[in-house]
DNA sequence: AGCTTGAAAATTGTCGACATTGTACTTGAA
DNA sequence: TTCAAGTACAATGTCGACAATTTTCAAGCT
């Protein structure tokens, strides 16, 4: 699963037991809404309490916890409403990504795209049996994404896509495990046919109809699930 | 000058710290680009260490320092190209707030907006002299976006607009000290009509068409300001 | 003079212990 | 039996000291 994204190398202790925490959040390891114990985690990474801390402190900010003051951290809660949020907020700030990135995308940055778009076509069509939608289609559509915010040179949007939402995103991803379908593999081609005709205007519009109806495919998703399993 | 927004009561003294030397970045005092030095600051304010630490890291989720493994901490830097992607960030993010806002608000925060921007033009009107555009001008504008993003019913949305990015649009005007123009003004009424309407998309257009507008005034300001004043 | 090398000083990272706050349980009375 | 208060326990907040790394600066060489 791609974890690895914007996480050089872990050079201090707090560093590698963050990426190890974020890991085991998204991997489902610890559930949304458990109680972070500082003695226990501490403990069980054989580090000081103060480094975990440290560590918490920077899942706090890829939103992955929420601490209250004297009473201790928690994973995030799951919730049908804080998803859709989400991608209200992804329509906004994608779009406005992909509008940047029609102008300023270098060639290199729009062929990784078109190829990108290629592979995952022929792997939806050959149906690949070891191409399951878990592996395959899951990190293909977060490659999409990534690729166009990746183009769009504004610094700080990048950021905080990257790591005020997108881990998030792998969170309610990982747990929802939802079908790629082929309908929003055809909005990734209209999306990319717009970033190379370098029409930034319509990228951003197909990129906000992408999200949008992504999120109507993901409540409608939710629907089909038994309520008890949600939140 | 408006410090004080979502920042309750000081529980801890990580918290407290974290205030004060937000106070102390925005209002000028730690100038852009500062080396933070813990002991010093440590000193300074009568705590550990290790109570800094984390105030610093709280800062960090502001974006009002960077930190450098090993290396330690700076207060932000000032560019105008970073001041330009906050722009584009805003334009897109405040757009779709302004959307739900016009869905979403009561009619007790329609009234108030309402009634912060008839108290604006008065005092645009009556040129007031004690109305300066550093005190009254200035948090009106800020009010005024605030009010709407306080309408928009999306939780997470606020959060980033408020702890993820307006810490840093504070930075930027305090620094710049930008005349609130009147045209501004104008453009503020526009969308509080459209918000009245409840007409969403026109409520975004409009708020994008402001943004936009704020934008190129900021960056017609920074060429009449000799450049070794900037960075 | 300018550059490289090396040691000393300062700064950041890490740790364990203490203080303070929250939590759970027991005990007692209505 | 149920609720309240108090006590004991556990978790978080805070601190000072030690270890590892970076920076500084002075000595030596080309």
């Amino acid at each position: 699963m791609g974890f690895n994204h914007l996480t050089p190398e872990p050079i201090t202790i707090a560093d590698r037991l963050f990426q190890e925490l974020r890991r085991a959040i998204l991997g489902g390891e610890l559930p949304p809404g458990k109680k972070i114990s500082e003695p226990e985690l501490a403990n069980q990474y054989n580090v000081s309490r103060g480094s975990l801390r440290e560590a918490i402190s920077k899942l706090e900010n890829c939103n992955l916890v929420t601490r209250k003051p004297n009473i201790g951290a928690r994973v995030v809660g799951f919730s049908t409403k804080q998803l859709m949020e989400i991608y209200q907020i992804r329509e906004a700030m994608e779009g406005m990504a992909a509008r940047l990135a029609a102008e300023n995308m270098s060639n290199e940055q729009l062929a990784h795209l078109n190829s990108l778009v290629e592979h995952n076509k022929t792997a939806v069509t050959t149906q690949d049996p070891y191409a399951t939608p878990t592996s395959v289609h899951y990190d293909a559509d977060l490659d999409f994404h990534f690729c166009i915010i990746q183009g769009c040179n504004n610094e700080r949007l990048q950021r905080m896509l990257y790591v005020d939402l997108y881990d998030l995103v792998r969170f309610y991803r990982f747990r929802l495990n939802p079908r790629f379908s082929e309908q929003a593999l055809s909005e990734h081609e209209l999306i990319a046919s717009a970033l190379n005709n370098r029409d930034g205007e319509m990228a951003e519009l197909l990129m906000r109809h992408h999200i949008r109806a992504s999120r109507a495919r993901a409540q409608h998703h939710l629907l089909a699930i038994p309520p008890d399993e949600i939140e």
